[in-house]
DNA sequence: CTTTGTAATGAACTGGCCTCATTAGACCGC
DNA sequence: GCGGTCTAATGAGGCCAGTTCATTACAAAG
């Protein structure tokens, strides 16, 4: 409680020689080594302290540029990712939308693929934290999702979509279902087809947004009617 | 590199009052503490030291009984989510595919409002980490998942799951969809329905199994039995 | 060459997890 | 009741990673 200052007593540093850099250039050489760090170790292994060495530089250093532990990581994380969605193919001019589908899917089990470390961080400790949605790296996702929700709107147009059907929600099916395939390979317990977990998701969910033209709760019901009604005429063709 | 003791002082510590108590129900409260103050607080937010006091121990006691703080949760999330298994009703009774994978995601979606706490760390803390299959709770959360993939397999076996989709890959989109409706909710962003996404995920996901005849893909085959039908009796009438 | 702004330093601080030498409550046989 | 023994509980302190800040020294400008 009292906050009478605990005299900070007076130090008189030795020196080693400072290797003076504009502001801009360290950095990028700060995030340079955390990223390569958060590649090898993940984030909780990352230890300020290395990174400061792998970059060159001592502790204190990295807090002139960044808040904190978080702070640096999330900088890094957003350019890494920013440095990924350059990266990424235009979809607009592919014809057909479950080929399209399929594209998108596929880019993001890719990154999955081959960023775990990035994919880790991001889901586990950047998503779950209550101001996710202030980041810039959320922007940066909204332009990802984006690409799929591109994609279904364009399709919900073309009435290739039930109407009953919540777009959003299929967004959701489709990253879920490509979380959940991934989540074994993340933990670093095997690999995974990029090609055959994107066939896969494409399938059901294709599949899964068609328009019924008859009530979806109807579905099975109909067909055992139309079962019937089949076996009926053929019945009465023999005749 | 030189393990020569650090001669840890001999200390004479003055003492309060030792409550002592059968191991079991010490085990118990310090869980319970730790849980309550899991509910309110989050894993990264929760302190040793409070624990403590709360279990109205001191924070040496909590190590005699718990390996260190991660290990300590882990048993905390495995009675929890046990006692909430304890609470699930059997849906071996319930009739319809559609019915009894409704009531089954229902159930996921209800644990999740009702428990967000857990829910996050499980998800967070706990599944990431390499070692997650050999923990008790991973077999727990097996056991609740088999309900779905119970309810996927005799559909299956029913004939009511096309033949070439794969059944965990069905179960992956159901619980991805899952949390990714529920991760605004879990970030505290605000409260969502578990009716309405239950209906919403059910629908997508009994739509997206059906056997093309019936469903999706089928609707055209659909339209074309129907035009066989339609000549059939055509041709019955003109007779 | 001096001044001045600021990049960089590194010792010290902080707080949380964890260890362990020590104490003392409770049960047991006499 | 009474010493002996087992073990629950204690709490000072170790440790380590993140963070702060008074100080230093580089480099560009005057």
């Amino acid at each position: 409680m009292t906050s009478l200052q605990p005299a900070r007593a007076p130090r008189a540093p030795r020196r080693g020689p400072a290797n003076r850099l504009p502001p801009e250039r360290r950095i990028a050489e700060i995030i340079a080594a955390a990223r390569a760090l958060l590649a090898e170790r993940g984030y909780e292994n990352c230890v300020i302290s290395d990174i400061a060495e792998r970059a060159g530089v001592v502790e204190g250093t990295i807090y002139r540029y960044f808040e904190n532990k978080r702070d640096l990581f999330i900088k890094v994380a957003e350019s890494w990712f920013e440095e990924l969605l350059g990266q990424q193919e235009d979809v607009a001019h592919v014809a057909g939308t479950q080929e399209r589908l399929r594209r998108t899917i596929r880019r993001a089990l890719s990154i999955i693929r081959h960023e775990p470390a990035l994919t880790r961080f991001v889901l586990m400790e950047l998503r779950p934290d209550p101001d996710y949605k202030n980041l810039r790296l959320y922007r940066l996702n909204r332009a990802f999702v984006s690409g799929v929700m591109q994609v279904l709107k364009e399709a919900h147009a073309k009435g290739e979509i039930d109407g009953a059907l919540s777009l959003p929600l299929l967004r959701d099916m489709i990253f879920g279902a490509i979380e959940h395939q991934t989540w074994a390979f993340l933990r670093e317990e095997g690999d995974f087809s990029v090609d055959e977990t994107t066939d896969g998701i494409t399938a059901v969910v294709f599949r899964g947004m068609q328009p019924v033209s008859v009530g979806a709760a109807g579905a099975d019901d109909m067909a055992a009617r139309m079962e019937r009604m089949e076996a009926a005429i053929a019945r009465i063709e023999a005749r």
